[in-house]
DNA sequence: ATGACGATTTACT
DNA sequence: GTAAATCGTCATA
């Protein structure tokens, strides 16, 4: 028996709803071996269209970088940046319209030991612990060993990423913290947008270079 | 051809 | 808290 995934129907609506919706639910990536990484998905981002100054897409931009924003929904989109970091997104809304969601961390759940390897890649200070291996945007991308070669895959069907849908999990708006993105170049309306969601409480959301509340 | 800049992370003072 | 690491991408020329 399989856990059930999302389809194409869940991904088909705005970035703002999305964003929310991904919370508590599972991001799984099959290595080509067959080995299962996954994790709960605790910190996601909503970035909107051609009007959204933070997003790839401001001024409906269309590069071969972000080509993949303007595929279908339930597109992943994955990004190289700060020349060491991949970032991914799960594309949101129509097709044609380069809106996204960035997953920026997750609780892990399978395969912990093969991502505390990947994490390990470069030598470092102390010992990871679970709290240090999806606990942002670069760091998810790095645990569960997602590159350029996954972008403008499909989420839905068989490939070798996907979200499964994790019953009882959805979480009220109550349980969420609403905060303005992080790491965004830009002040006014679009840096100070909250737009960001986070599972409050959760060790495993992003420190983004600031105090946790 | 060139230069400025990241939707970040880590180490160090 | 501050700064370095590190290079693909994109706008400009």
């Amino acid at each position: 028996m399989s856990a059930e995934r999302l389809g194409r129907r869940d991904y088909a609506v705005d970035s703002v709803r999305l964003a929310k919706r991904l919370i508590g639910q599972r991001l799984v990536r099959v290595l080509d071996d067959g080995t299962r990484l996954s994790g709960i998905i605790v910190e996601t981002e909503a970035y909107l269209g051609a009007e959204d100054r933070g997003a790839h897409s401001f001024g409906g931009r269309r590069t071969p970088r972000n080509e993949s924003m303007y595929s279908a929904p339930g597109t992943f989109y994955v990004y190289f940046t700060y020349g060491m970091h991949f970032c991914c997104n799960v594309v949101a809304g129509r097709e044609g319209e380069p809106v996204a969601v960035l997953l920026r961390a997750a609780e892990p759940e399978e395969g912990i030991e093969v991502m505390r390897r990947n994490r390990s890649a470069r030598p470092r200070k102390g010992a990871l612990r679970d709290s240090d291996l999806c606990s942002g945007p670069g760091k998810l991308c790095q645990a569960m060993g997602i590159d350029r070669g996954l972008d403008g895959s499909d989420l839905v069907g068989g490939g070798a990423v996907f979200i499964e849908r994790v019953r009882g999990r959805a979480h009220p708006d109550s349980a969420l913290m609403n905060t303005a993105r992080i790491g965004l170049g830009i002040d006014g309306e679009w840096g100070a947008a909250p737009l960001r969601w986070a599972l409050s409480g959760n060790r495993h959301v992003s420190r983004g270079g600031k105090t946790i509340v």
